[in-house]
DNA sequence: GACACAAGTTGAACACGTTCAAGAAGGGCG
DNA sequence: CGCCCTTCTTGAACGTGTTCAACTTGTGTC
């Protein structure tokens, strides 16, 4: 509780044309080097610099380094969510539209995975704003849950209707979980974390089409008491 | 693979007496200032002043303040230990076990709750030496895998054969899911985390009983597979 | 056009983690 | 004791993220 320095300021968004322009140029230079150099040794100052203003700029805009990764969260999402749309158009098969949409944000994310392992470093912070968790990253958690929302909502799935509001979130969570696998994958093109989801995905499908059987509602049941325990 | 400055020197072991009693002393004042006021609250310049040394001194014992976290984490394996014997001595049902152990390591931690949330932080990190996965953890970790190897060796339960020798491991594994929650637990006392191992551990008791089933044989099977395609 | 106020911009200054060249302490050996 | 070598210790100096008081630019109002 006495813990932590975690950036405050939201450090509002620019309220003239000429503000958001120098708002983007300072992000895509700052993405651009992070992508050159990696997170830890791109500075500020070589972000201003390349960007042609003044270090305190910067932070007029970004009340810390760190929140300039989110700016990178903001655009995986959406990108996640544009890569994720054909498959959300051409399948209806569950198991196809999961393994369809896990696919898609580890193809968004492989470009960085050199320097996203560095932003997970911040993300992983409990009292970082920049936690998935935290209610600063609410709207893009609340976007992510969304896409499994509709995973689910266009599929032919059958799910056990108690379990089936809590779905969108266990999902999002396990793709969390994907992403926590591929940050630490050092296999080449981390095709390890390819694998994880083929070989995942199926387990998933066939655990969600077993909650409906009579045999495991006691299980079903005890899960989700379990889960709601746990929620806030 | 550009990425990271990651502190590489190990800073050996002290070779003298009085190394070995400055380098408690700085750990000691370290713990305390970290329980005192946090983590990002202490500074490198405060530890050596208040230890009575110049700060390029504890330096010469820890490569960074990072590897001073490290020094936490052993003393609190050891704690763990200690803390797991009376209910490994005492029960010998597989559930009880399990969730004395993984009680206990929370007890452990409790104390250290407020900031042990930034040691997460870099913990997080996986090119760090500090990661739980990482190889300098080695040690540690496979101290910590050995504890939950006793929970399952002294214990009455009967698992399928392939399964049992990976199982230690996935118990750490767990564990180390509990241990995430308990980091984000804000509930009063980290109550929640402590409803999280009662409600999870029949859940595993009963998974780990039902893995013997000939029904859900390709199922275990799967997940075995699994786990072998994603292990180093 | 002149004024006022908000929005944006600047760069020097600060605190921190970390490094390193220089030196002090200690101990074994003649 | 005098010498040498390892171990330990020092604190000034460097690079970094961050702050902030001062300044400049833009925009609306009369």
């Amino acid at each position: 509780m006495t813990e932590q320095t975690a950036p405050t300021t939201a450090a509002g968004e620019p309220a003239t044309a000429r503000g958001e322009q120098t708002r983007q140029l300072i992000v895509d230079t700052a993405m651009r080097l992070f992508r050159e150099r990696g997170y830890a040794r791109t500075t500020m100052r070589a972000i201003a610099q390349e960007a042609g203003v003044a270090v305190g700029n910067a932070y007029y805009y970004f009340g810390s380094k760190e929140h300039l990764i989110q700016e990178f969260y903001a655009r995986s999402q959406v990108e996640h969510r544009a890569a994720a749309e054909p498959v959300l158009h051409r399948e209806d098969d569950f198991a196809a539209r999961l393994a369809g949409v896990l696919h898609a944000g580890i193809d968004v994310l492989t470009p960085s995975h050199s320097f996203a392992a560095s932003f997970f470093k911040t993300a992983a912070e409990p009292t970082s704003p920049l936690s998935p968790f935290s209610a600063e990253s609410s709207g893009p958690r609340q976007a992510a849950i969304g896409l499994f929302a509709e995973v689910l909502d266009g599929s032919t799935a059958r799910v056990d209707p108690e379990l089936r509001p809590h779905l969108p979130e266990l999902l999002w969570l396990a793709y969390m979980g994907v992403v926590l696998y591929w940050v630490y994958d050092r296999s080449p093109g981390q095709a390890r974390t390819r694998k994880l989801i083929d070989g995942a995905v199926p387990l998933v499908d066939r655990l969600v089409g077993l909650s409906r059987l009579r045999v495991l509602r006691p299980v079903t049941r005890q899960v989700l008491d379990l889960i709601r325990t746990l929620r806030h």
